[in-house]
DNA sequence: TGTACATCAGTGAACGCGCGTTCACTGATGTAC
DNA sequence: TGTACATCAGTGAACGCGCGTTCACTGATGTAC
């Protein structure tokens, strides 16, 4: 064969990758066939020989795009000290190096509100992928996996996912900033507080 | 004439606000001209008397669903009351019918990542109007406007944004329900803490 | 009051371009003998 | 070892459809006289 064995495999997961990166940037509508077939370095006429349609394509993007929520926070949390595991996740996470590469970033910010309108099958793989998120901040913030636990975590996933989404919108000044130091914060203060002091107390005074 | 003095300012009103909607839902690149004036009641042949391109028209839609974000809050603030402010405000917006409104509801998930790479102007009117939530979130949670104050108001947007995302994302199943349960008391937490509270203290134990 | 004309929001056929898709072909390599 | 053939990832021209855009036209009303 004029391939490596696994060459054409080799292909197909470069135009995959590379999909499910403009799918994280620009989302679904964005990607065309003959732009992404030349970012991988073919031509247009290819792209039938790895995929029955433009849309199959998608959906394996989707997926692919969604690889590795949780695993990368677990990575970061084996890797730091005992007590620092959240703190370790969210200065990662908000952080300006990842505030800047959108298409090689987390999918929370920029697939969730493209995947409501997405295939069943896309819609599902979404959930699994959240509820493993959940599951590895929950272990790190109190090691337990209980409903409040549960709901702890989503907390600080939803702070955390917001305030990368929102420092993103607002560029890379000063407002950007703020947002990832308070997000960072937030997060974090969400994740240590007990949870029997979190309850109705609504702001008041200084 | 035929119609009404201003029958056609009223007609161009209608289809931008169709836009609007239009682009919180789907997004800019799922707008179709000929779509948009179906919806509005009209065919698309009279886009042109009203718009100079599409693009304008775009342009003009993000302009107009970015109206009223910190609005809404304000008037939610002012008629809660004293000391229930930022309840008002976190409880409303995360609410099941704020989350399945996508279209009619806060532009922030819905425009956030797509106006990164907007014209110039959006961003900048984006901008301002991120701003003004995040000053109505200071007030209304500490009566203040310092940067700490915003910073904190900040991580209590973000934190909604995050959760009405991610539950949207969700669906409307039971992990739906419990990521509004959790951002609304992250974020009615987070708005309550004193600010010097609010340091690096991993989570641990329990 | 009646008639002719001007106005103008909206219509719908038509155009051209881009994009998804198809398909006959290329050309480098492996295999048969 | 050399020659003919099979394989198959990738090429690029071509097709058709949809979408943004244009434009001559419609038809209801206001205005001039």
């Amino acid at each position: 064969m004029r391939y490596s064995k696994d060459h054409k495999s080799e292909t197909r997961a470069r135009i995959v990758g590379n999909a499910a990166v403009r799918l994280r940037e620009l989302g679904a509508a964005c990607i065309g066939v003959a732009d992404l077939m030349r970012d991988s370095g073919l031509t247009h006429g290819g792209f039938y020989a790895h995929f029955k349609s433009r849309e199959a394509l998608i959906d394996e993007a989707f997926l692919h795009a969604m690889g590795s929520v949780g695993e990368r926070w677990k990575q970061r949390a084996d890797a730091a000290p005992a007590g620092e595991e959240l703190a370790a996740i969210v200065n990662g996470y908000l952080s300006v190096r990842h505030r800047d590469d959108v298409g090689g970033g987390c999918m929370l910010p920029a697939l969730s509100h493209e995947v409501a309108r997405g295939s069943a099958k896309t819609r599902k793989a979404f959930l699994a992928k959240l509820e493993e998120a959940i599951a590895v901040v929950a272990d790190a913030q109190s090691h337990s996996m209980d409903r409040a636990a549960r709901a702890q975590a989503a907390g600080t996933i939803a702070t955390m996912v917001g305030s990368l989404l929102l420092a993103r919108a607002a560029g890379k000044g000063d407002l950007s900033s703020l947002i990832l130091e308070a997000g960072r914060d937030a997060a974090i203060a969400n994740g240590a507080s007990s949870r029997t002091t979190r309850k109705r107390k609504p702001a008041k005074g200084n």
